[in-house]
DNA sequence: CAGCATCCGATACGATACTG
DNA sequence: CAGTATCGTATCGGATGCTG
């Protein structure tokens, strides 16, 4: 739910019965967290526009947003040298790269997405008789 | 990274993310599929009603929602019952199962989280200094 | 029990315009 | 360059009511 600031997650609001990974979940895999977290981690230091350029489809407010966030959580260090024009770096921190390995057990995983996708032609192609009823 | 079983995969959809771990993170990670998962692979079969119980914040219309993802996707199977009452059970997949070790890569990192909170005070008590103008 | 249909409010996101 | 401010919208989730 990348929340911002202060508001608390849905999942986080019952721990005595919710899953212990959700607020890891809700830190590191919130909606543009993750190609941005990828990216300094795999590319190093990045400045805002570069970071723009990399992730393309986000725009320069939602950028903004999610670094903030992840600056606040400790996950990406940002410097600013007050220069003219001005120069902002980010890179991740040593937090953040302790993700790392977090990552490669995703990328280890994506060799199951052709099985994922094999499951959702299968499933659309029963959908309809589940759903027939006339 | 953006392994490919046999011809398009859906990992390449998003290029322009420049992020091969995105599709997993969609698939997986989503909005409330992580509590799902987790307690269906840490607790077993579940019947709708006991899902509820379980992840009490989540509201019947989202967790059906969640459930049909999770079943076209393949990593939730959906056993109906025809009863009265009806009876449903849903258990993780074969293909869920695998995404164990991501959750013990999730559940490992959680060791930080306290860092993650320390780095957030840190943050909201120098924020102010930053944002200062008058 | 296990859901689906419908309405509705919150808000995350995109687009645009403007500063230091 | 590196943002911030404002606005409009699309989506998501919650509440309610109704079926087989």
């Amino acid at each position: 739910m990348t929340n911002d600031t202060m508001s608390a997650s849905p999942v986080d609001v019952a721990p005595e019965q919710a899953c212990p990974i959700a607020p890891v979940v809700d830190i590191v895999f919130s909606r543009w967290t993750t190609p941005i977290l990828w990216v300094l981690n795999e590319y190093g230091r990045h400045r805002f526009v570069e970071l723009e350029r990399r992730i393309t489809t986000i725009t320069p407010k939602v950028l903004t947003e999610r670094l903030r966030q992840l600056e606040r959580d400790g996950l990406v260090v940002r410097t600013y040298h007050p220069e003219v024009p001005p120069r902002v770096e980010y890179e991740i921190s040593e937090l953040g790269r302790s993700l790392a390995p977090l990552f490669a057990a995703l990328a280890d995983w994506s060799i199951n997405l052709g099985e994922v996708e094999q499951a959702r032609l299968d499933y659309d192609a029963r959908k309809p008789v589940r759903s027939r009823r006339t």
